[in-house]
DNA sequence: TTCGGCATGTAACTCGTTACATGATTTT
DNA sequence: AAAATCATGTAACGAGTTACATGCCGAA
């Protein structure tokens, strides 16, 4: 019993009530670097919360008939949130990558084959890296103040181009090897 | 529909002839960097696949009473195999990270607990490089012959240290950004 | 008035893990 | 004789995706 997603949800609704839609959105803006979730998920599992006492909700309605359910978190969601955050669990397996599983069979491939699948990895990661160095300059070069939810934004992003980064050079060192 | 399991087992069994419980023990193994499946999950597929007569198997009965499936592939699963390996997928998301889903959400621990989750981390993190550097050392430096299976196996193998080197060096910075 | 975005939900399905279940063989 | 390893399977559950389904609001 895992329970990734409540922690993922609580976690938000530790810092602003949210509706279902706009914690959705988080998950394609912010997030999207190391976690994601769509719609489908997210409501059984807030309605899972509310049952269980850790989420609370009001029924806002704006404009004219348009409802909207705004959640909160309870003072033992809170408490269950921050007993989850502290723990150290083991480290799950490195996860499943389609592409070195490929690559590892690539030998089937012919060269211009494998190629293509190189380059094509690689543009990838390159515009990934580029969308995330995009997303830093939000801080306009200014280090955000330790222990606020910004500087921890901060760390995250920084670890996500230093892994595109990574993934970068290796490519490229792929296709040196492989071009030689 | 992915059947990514179905490719991975495929793969393998381009190579060689393989007992269900053989290929468990390679996601144990050389694989663990970017593959892993259970028996529990392989059994079932290979039942799947000699349905869809991508696979067949011949029963060995070793020393006695104990007896083995040797699974082979067909000419329809190798086509089929080497197709799903040429194609080109849009790239998946980034995978879900707990451990970067703690830190995102870290304002909200002490300095002590935040810095003991970062330096567990980053000690699994260097442990997970060291046991690759010395899986690396089975080339005894020796670059393998372009084309080879080892030579696919020596470039993923590359590419996970790479990863692991990127992801000490973000943990070490985290520490002395919040060291300060 | 049509289209994109806001807003909430359910159903069917695949994927993956843990646990259950059995039995032979080899090593200590 | 016990424990580890070889060997094969099933059951129950949780996690995640795609598709189905509905309806309001504002802008072009």
């Amino acid at each position: 019993m895992q329970r990734n997603l409540k922690y993922a949800i609580l976690g938000l609704l530790c810092g602003e009530d949210l509706t279902g839609y706009e914690i959705a959105q988080k998950y394609g803006d912010t997030l999207v670097q190391f976690w994601n979730a769509k719609h489908s998920q997210i409501y059984p599992e807030l309605k899972k919360l509310t049952e269980e006492g850790a989420v609370e909700y009001s029924v806002e309605i704006s404009s004219n008939m348009l409802e909207k359910k705004v959640y909160s978190i309870t003072e033992e969601g809170r408490n269950d949130f921050l007993r989850w955050l502290e723990t150290i669990e083991p480290m799950p397996h490195t996860p499943k990558d389609i592409f070195r599983l490929r690559l590892f069979f690539s030998n089937y491939l012919d060269d211009e084959k494998r190629m293509r699948l190189i380059t094509e990895q690689l543009s990838e990661h390159e515009h990934r890296r580029d969308w995330l160095i995009r997303e830093m300059n939000k801080f306009n070069g200014i280090v955000p103040q330790k222990g606020t939810p910004e500087f921890a934004d901060y760390l995250v992003l920084t670890g996500s181009i230093m892994r595109e980064e990574s993934q970068v050079n290796w490519l490229n060192r792929c296709r040196l090897l492989y071009g030689e």
